[in-house]
DNA sequence: AATATAGTGTCGTTTAGTGGGATTTAGTGT
DNA sequence: ACACTAAATCCCACTAAACGACACTATATT
C-alpha cells in the first residue's frame, strides 16, 4: 500500500520521477505498468494506479447504471482520460499535456500516496487546499460527520 | 505505552534523536520501524506511530465513508503525509522537509508521549498553545463535554 | 572523581532526483 | 508513397540530498 507525500518536479518534457521507494514495488507488482487518469470528484488532481488495481476500478465504474447522469460523467472522465504509461529506465512516467492541463500542473507537483493509488497535485494548489482544510477544522463548534465524532487515533 | 515530554533539537539534516528510554522498546516492538505523519485536526503537529500501531489506525481511517468530504480530507492528509521511517544507528529518525514545513518545526522541538503515539511540536508553538490552554481551562463555569463531566482523575 | 551514556554535530560515501542530448517513432502534408 | 517536422523514448551525466559511521560534549551515575 502506498503512503507518503513527495514534492517533485515535472521536467520540461513532462516527466515525473517516482520516488525510489516505490519503484521496486511497482516493477515487481505490475512490471512498472501504470494507469494515469483524472479525478473529477470535487478536487482537481490526477490519479495514478498500478495497472492491476486500475483494472478492478475500471470494472467497478463500468458497471455503474447507464442512465444515471452522475455515473455517466464519472465514467466519461475516469475512463476517458485513463492513459497507460510505463516507468522508464530512470523510474519516470510521462504525463501528457492534456492531463497536465486538466489538473493545472505546473513545474512543481506533489505526489500523495493514497493506499491503492497515488494522487498528483500541483504544489501551489495542494498548499492552498491544505490551508483551507486547516481553517475549516479550526472552529470549536464544528459539526463533524457521525463516523468522525467518536474516532480515536 | 509512551509517556512524557522531551525537549530536543532537529539537527541541520532534519534528524530527531528519540529519547533513549524509548529506543529499546521501539526496536523490540517493531524493529525501529515507525510512521510519521501530520495531525490535521485542529492542531499543527506531527504524529509518530510505531508501524504496527499505525497500521490499525490507517485501516480505521481507510474504512471511513468515501463520499463524506471531511472523511476524505482526513484520509488524504493522514495517509497522504504518512512517511515510513526507521531509527538509524544513533536512534534518530529523519523528518522530511515537507513534514517539517507542515508542522512549522524549527530547530527546537518537543516530543510528547501520548500512549500509542508521540506528538512532535515546534517548541515555540507548543509553549504558546500551553499558555492558551491554561487560560481557557481557568474559567469556573466552563462547559465540559458529557464524557468529561464524570471522569475521575 | 571517574565512568558511562545520552544527545548532538560532522565528515565521507552513496544514491536519488533531475537535466540534456541523440536516436527513433509517429503524425502531417505534399 | 515519400519527405518533413515534431514529439516521444532511450541513454548518459551531473548535482544535491540522504545515509551511515564516527566523534565530541555535557549530563548523569556509581
Amino acid at each position: 500500500m502506498f503512503r507518503g507525500a513527495s514534492s517533485l518536479n515535472l521536467d520540461v518534457k513532462g516527466r515525473l520521477g517516482m520516488p525510489s521507494r516505490f519503484r521496486d514495488v511497482l516493477l515487481e507488482r505490475c512490471g512498472g505498468r501504470l494507469v494515469l487518469t483524472v479525478n473529477n470528484t470535487r478536487e482537481r488532481c490526477l490519479w495514478l494506479y498500478p495497472l492491476d488495481e486500475w483494472e478492478t476500478v475500471e470494472r467497478k465504474v463500468a458497471e455503474l447504471p447507464s442512465f444515471d447522469p452522475t455515473a455517466q460523467e464519472l465514467k466519461r472522465f475516469l475512463i476517458g482520460y485513463a492513459t497507460d504509461c510505463e516507468l522508464d529506465s530512470a523510474g519516470r512516467v510521462r504525463v501528457s499535456p492534456l492531463l497536465r492541463e486538466f489538473a493545472g500542473l505546473g513545474k512543481r507537483v506533489v505526489l500523495i500516496g493514497q493506499r491503492n493509488k497515488f494522487e498528483i497535485w500541483d504544489e501551489l494548489l495542494w498548499n492552498k487546499r491544505c490551508e483551507e482544510w486547516l481553517q475549516q477544522m479550526a472552529p470549536e463548534g464544528r459539526q463533524l460527520p457521525i463516523e468522525l465524532e467518536s474516532i480515536s487515533l
